[in-house]
DNA sequence: TCACCTCATGTTAGCGCTAACATGAAACAA
DNA sequence: TTGTTTCATGTTAGCGCTAACATGAGGTGA
């Protein structure tokens, strides 16, 4: 224990030892030690080996504030989500974190909850700490953010959406084109009177709409839509609210597991496949949890960490296609 | 669109406005604007609107990078944890962040997935932006890790278990407790044949012996261990491997889904309560997944959300208690 | 011999901001 | 009047590092 009385560790005394410090000690200049971290094949290797060695006694550990604010690159990017819990962009984050955290980069997470103004917040302050990119589920809510984002001369990288007039870059998938295809299934399948439930987010809500005009233009009645909190597990009780209803498309697998709870109580759901069904349910996202229920999840299958790792990817290049569809699949089991 | 070829914006030309082009703009000094950014009170309100005005009309974002620099304070914290996706930390990072965001904080997010060395890159790269507080699930994997957070001289916490000799603060719970309680139950319910199913990462490994121990002390044989993969479906072929287990305690919700899934298959499931099942299943994280399958899962309850907030308290507050037990909760459901 | 490389290292200036200390005007008390 | 306080604003220096440009030693070729 040294005596020192900062607290908590009692490794070397004082404050954090600095270039300068090392490079006293290795009797160098500061540039060279420099060169050691970033560059070590332009330093000799002798001279590398006392500088090491410095930099080892005396516990020295680089400050990239400082180099930062020199080089103007931080080597992190900001990443905006509605929300980390519970949530399959837990898989892009770690999809993208996966990709740039060799590279380098840090990843700067902020959450916006779903708020608008949340969100400007959150893009703000992502933005003075001059990320060298931000990469966000969806796209700006209001005006003032895609001003910001704009403004700042970095890539942008909207996710999990398709938007026609996108900031920069975009991977994602179509939303509207997902809703289509589930109610799609559901017609051929015979199917007569469809709801959705779900958030009234903008991605729920595009799914909600290709949903309802493929119903519609199949001859059907218009769906209900049953708007559902997140974390409601109101989904548990939807069924009671869609008398008549013979099948759902839920806006996440969350929300199709809770209904199928609901069923399940009423009396609703069998162990047998989907034509077994007295009402079918589709879910959004493919978590694993839904192949191991029964019956299994029909779900539409989307890839959150391939979108982040592509995000990723065009957060680096800053040429090529800017565009990219990742697509989703209609995964049948025996839900519907 | 401007004339500028600077992509991918349209806002002011050239690189990012500097406190000192606001100051001309106003016609201030510098620090008067750097006053009306952090200590508005400080400022004359005739002064103050100029100021704002000018901020405006050039799109100034602060840079907190060299903010950072000059006052030695970088306003964020240092986050690690294993994995973020399809994780129940993905709860202690929201909670964590849900509390730091409004206060300024910014998280910075890094994964160890898992591996020593790449834990302790990450921890020497999160170092190296100098944040003001490291939180991490678990503690250090080696040696060096541990020297790195000691010499930091940040408050540094530990959460997700309660290590004997914490670096310096600990949010968590005792996960040899947790196997402990998960026993005593089975053994009261009159199982004799225990397995335990999970990873073999430290919390994983005391839950087994508080397991274990308890089981042996009742007078029971042995349980089984079986060391399944992460991401492992593999939990859902467990029961083939586990012959005669009339009782599995499994390291975490997701792996006792899979094995109830595979028990299903077995025809060894039943929609009925505890006493009901032939095989009672316990896990471990209570997501809410848990409640709306059949039958409903028992598990040890931990409050991921909350470990994270208590976390970012004892971030802040370097005076008072170091260790706090959040403590578990046995919730019993129709699986065991 | 000289011009011209290459290699290893150093010098200088400055990134954009803030801490700490100054300044000067106005207000007030004795 | 003079000193003292308060308030609004400014000046100076420097945070720890890196870009850009020296410098000087040693080698190379004609």
């Amino acid at each position: 224990m040294s005596s020192e009385l900062t607290a908590p560790g009692t490794g070397p005394a004082g404050a954090a030892p600095t270039l300068s410090e090392v490079a006293k000690r290795a009797g160098v200049s500061s540039i060279t030690v420099s060169r050691v971290v970033r560059m070590p094949d332009l330093v000799a290797p002798e001279t590398r080996a006392r500088v090491e060695r410095a930099m080892r006694d005396l516990g020295y550990v680089p400050n990239l504030v400082a180099g930062a604010l020199a080089s103007a690159r931080t080597n992190s990017v900001g990443v905006l989500v509605p929300t980390i819990a519970n949530s399959i962009f837990a898989d892009t984050v770690q999809g993208l974190s996966d990709k740039l955290e060799p590279l380098g980069f840090s990843v700067i997470l902020a959450q916006s909850r779903y708020d608008a103004a949340r969100e400007d917040r959150m893009l703000a302050a992502l933005l003075s700490r001059r990320p060298e990119a931000i990469i966000m589920v969806g796209s700006p809510a209001t005006e003032e953010g895609s001003r910001l984002l704009r403004n700042a001369r970095i890539p942008i990288v909207e996710t999990w959406d398709l938007p026609a007039n996108p900031i920069d870059a975009v991977a994602g998938f179509d939303n509207y084109k997902a809703g289509v295809a589930v109610a799609k299934h559901l017609v051929a399948q015979g199917r007569k009177q469809l709801a959705f439930i779900g958030g009234d987010d903008p991605r729920g809500t595009r799914r909600w709409f290709g949903f309802r005009d493929e119903a519609l233009a199949s001859g059907l009645a218009e769906p209900r839509r049953l708007i559902l909190d997140r974390k409601d597990s109101g989904s548990v009780a939807a069924h009671a609210r869609l008398p008549g209803v013979d099948a759902v498309f839920a806006a996440n697998d969350a929300h199709a597991i809770g209904f199928m709870s609901g069923l399940r109580k009423a009396g609703l759901l069998r162990d047998g496949p989907a034509s077994a069904q007295p009402v079918a349910v589709i879910g959004l996202g493919d978590l694993e949890m839904g192949q191991l229920i029964s019956p299994t999840l029909s779900t539409i299958s989307v890839h959150g960490d391939a979108i982040g790792r592509t995000a990723a990817t065009l957060t680096l290049e800053r040429g090529g296609e800017r565009r990219v569809d990742l697509g989703f699949e209609l995964v049948l089991r025996d839900s519907g």
